[in-house]
DNA sequence: ATGATATAACACCTTTTGGTTGTATGTCAA
DNA sequence: TTGACATACAACCAAAAGGTGTTATATCAT
């Protein structure tokens, strides 16, 4: 699973759900590996791996600490995403924003 | 290259680079898929099985027009991804609105 | 010193991806 | 009606993705 320490692609990075997820539990807070697979129901190993992508596409940086190595998000190159998206959507963009604000205030939907 | 007609993930399908630039080109004309093909280097199968990807995520749509296929895009599942970003961003907000403001600010970098 | 923890490093396996070629089918134009 | 064009469909392939398990090594607590 990308054993290579190759390839930053951040759109390849996150295109993975498990990524995704994992990504979110580090926004606000430091985790050690062990605590983020607590979270999946597949192997440590296979954990670390979704990591090592994460982290050579610079999404995440990760720091020994004692016996244990945690992990914190970084968000600065979704910034490429967030270029793309508005890129792609430049022509649209009334549209799109009309769906977002929809789904925005809807979270729980309050009746 | 899923070619069961199922898994309509748009992270998945934006994920491509390939596929990402098959987007942009369809965001304001329709194309035909030979016209698509053209520009890239692989074979008009490998570009076929692409944009049933992208069809399949629902961000193309393709109507038959004489003995030509013409695809055009859909905006509409972008909205999932600028959702997740913007969920995944909201403590980072300032730092990323400044590096998007300087990299688009620096497209034809004038001095 | 010893055992439990936390991670690292391998080797291996299966499915999906991204690509190829070849053959058939429908459609426009002369 | 006969090509030339545009797409459709099928079979095949190599490599990457996502996962497993095993074994080793460092570190903390007792």
């Amino acid at each position: 699973m990308a054993q290579p320490a190759e390839k930053p692609d951040v759109f390849q990075a996150i295109a993975d759900p498990t990524r995704r997820e994992v990504l979110l539990m580090l926004i606000d807070k430091e985790l050690p590996i062990s605590e983020i697979t607590a979270h999946f129901p597949i192997s440590r190993t296979a954990v670390v791996k979704h990591l090592l992508v994460l982290e050579n596409a610079r999404l995440i940086s990760g720091r020994k600490a004692g016996r244990e190595k945690r992990y914190r998000m970084n968000p600065e190159p979704l910034a490429e995403v967030s270029q793309w998206l508005a890129y792609a959507e430049r022509f649209w963009s009334n549209k799109l924003s009309m769906l977002q604000h929809l789904v925005e205030h809807d979270d729980k939907k309050q009746p």
